[in-house]
DNA sequence: TTCCAAAAATGAATACTCGTCAAGTTTGAG
DNA sequence: CTCAAACTTGACGAGTATTCATTTTTGGAA
C-alpha cells in the first residue's frame, strides 16, 4: 500500500508531467518571446500548451514563476553553447571575457531576448542563476592562474549580470549607441581587478563564431 | 485673449496643479513604501492624496510614471545630500567613492528604498537619470586628475547603477550577506580603471556622515 | 478484469486591476 | 457678470491572474 505518491522515477504520470511542464514552458516562450512577459496572458499560453486554465497552477506557483523558467533555459542553453566554444581556450581569463562578450551580444541581438528584458530583476537573476556555475568558475580560474584578483566570484558575477542586463537594456532602446558593448566588456574585465590595459587587450583579441 | 492656458506663474490654478502633484507624490510615496510599487493600487493613492481616481491620469500618464517621480524625487533628494558632504573633498576620486557608498548603503538601509527595490529598471533608470549628472562630472573630474581612466562616463555610471541596484536586492533578500558592501565599493572604483589597490584604499579612507 | 481512492486536470467564476470618459465644477479674462 | 477653457470626478469598460468545486484519469488491489 503506497502512502501517497507512485514512484515517480519511471510512472506514467511522472512522463505526462514531464510533457506538460515542457509543452508549457515552451508555450510560455513562444508568447512571452513575441510580445514580452507582462503582454501574454495564462489563456494563451495555457491554449498554446493545450492544457487547461488553472492546470498551470499545478506546475507553477504564479506567473512569475512560469517566466522564470523560461528564462532559466534559455540561459542555460547559451551557456552550454558558450561552453563548447571556450573549452578550447588556453588563458582562462579569455573564457570568461568569451562569457560575458556573448551574453551581451545575445541579449542585444536575440529579438526573443530583447522581449523580455523589461523586467530586470527577473532576467538579471536568471542570468546570474543559470550562468553563474560558470563564470564564477573561469574567473576563479583565471585568479589562480593571476589574471584576475577576484576574492567574491558571486558578489562581482551579481554585480556583471546586473549591469549587462542594464546596458543591454539601453542599447536595445536607443539610449546608448550598439559600440558601447566593447567599452562595457573592457569595463566588466576591470571590475575582475585586471589592470584596464590588459582588459582593453583582452576584449580586443578574435573570437570564434558559437555553434549552432 | 490667452490661447489656452493661463499664465502658470501665479494664478490659483496652479497653485491647485502644484499641490495635487505634490499630494499625490506624497501619497503613492507612502504608499509605495509600504506595500511595494505593484501592490500599492491607484485607488489607494487616489484616496490618500484625497483627488477623484481618474485625477491622477491628468498628472501622470501610467502607474509606472508616478513610481518614477516617486523614485526620482527620492533620489534627487539624496544626491543633494551627498553634495553637500563631498563639497570639501579635495580628492575628485574620494567624490565619487563616497557618492556609490552612500547610494548603496542607503538602498539596502532605508526601509523606503527596499520596499522599491523589485523593480529593478525602474529604480536603477532614476539613479542613472537623477544621479547621473553629479556621478558623471566626479568621474570626469577625476580621470582629468590622472586618478580614474573613464571614456565613457554615462556608460559606466549605467552599469555601476544596475550593478547596485542587483546588490541591494541580493542583500536585501539575505541571498548576500551586508558584508559585500565592502567589497562591491571596491569593485565599482575597479571598474573606472583605478588599480585595484588603489581601490581599496580609497574605499577603506574614513566617511564622514550624511546631514539631516 | 473490475473497482476505487487519490492525484491531476479543468474552466467558469472570483476578485481585482488600470485607465477612460461623459458630465459637472472651477477658474479668471473680458 | 459671462463664458469658454481647464480641471475634477467616480462610475464604468475591458481585461487580468488566480481559485476552486467538479470531472477525469491513474495505477495498484481484489
Amino acid at each position: 500500500m503506497k502512502p501517497k505518491l507512485a514512484d515517480k522515477s519511471e510512472g506514467r504520470i511522472a512522463r505526462r508531467q514531464k510533457r506538460n511542464r515542457h509543452a508549457l514552458i515552451a508555450a510560455a516562450s513562444e508568447i512571452m518571446s513575441q510580445k514580452g512577459i507582462d503582454a501574454a496572458t495564462m489563456l494563451e499560453i495555457s491554449e498554446l500548451a493545450d492544457v487547461g486554465a488553472g492546470t498551470v497552477y499545478n506546475y507553477f506557483k504564479s506567473k512569475d514563476d512560469l517566466a522564470i523558467a523560461v528564462l532559466e533555459q534559455l540561459m542555460l542553453e547559451l551557456a552550454l553553447r558558450i561552453e563548447k566554444v571556450t573549452d578550447t581556450f588556453t588563458d582562462p581569463a579569455q573564457v570568461y571575457a568569451f562569457g560575458i562578450r556573448t551574453v551581451i551580444d545575445t541579449a542585444t541581438h536575440d529579438i526573443r531576448w530583447r522581449q523580455l528584458l523589461h523586467r530586470s530583476e527577473v532576467i538579471a537573476n536568471a542570468i546570474y542563476r543559470q550562468m553563474g556555475p560558470f563564470a564564477i568558475r573561469d574567473m576563479e580560474n583565471a585568479t589562480v592562474a593571476g589574471r584576475f584578483k577576484v576574492d567574491n566570484g558571486a558578489l562581482t558575477w551579481k554585480m556583471a549580470s546586473h549591469a549587462i542586463v542594464g546596458v543591454a537594456l539601453a542599447v536595445t532602446t536607443d539610449e546608448l549607441p550598439v559600440e558601447v558593448i566593447d567599452e562595457t566588456v573592457v569595463r566588466l574585465l576591470c571590475m575582475t581587478g585586471i589592470g584596464r590595459a590588459e582588459a582593453q587587450e583582452l576584449a580586443g583579441r578574435d573570437r570564434p563564431d558559437l555553434p549552432r
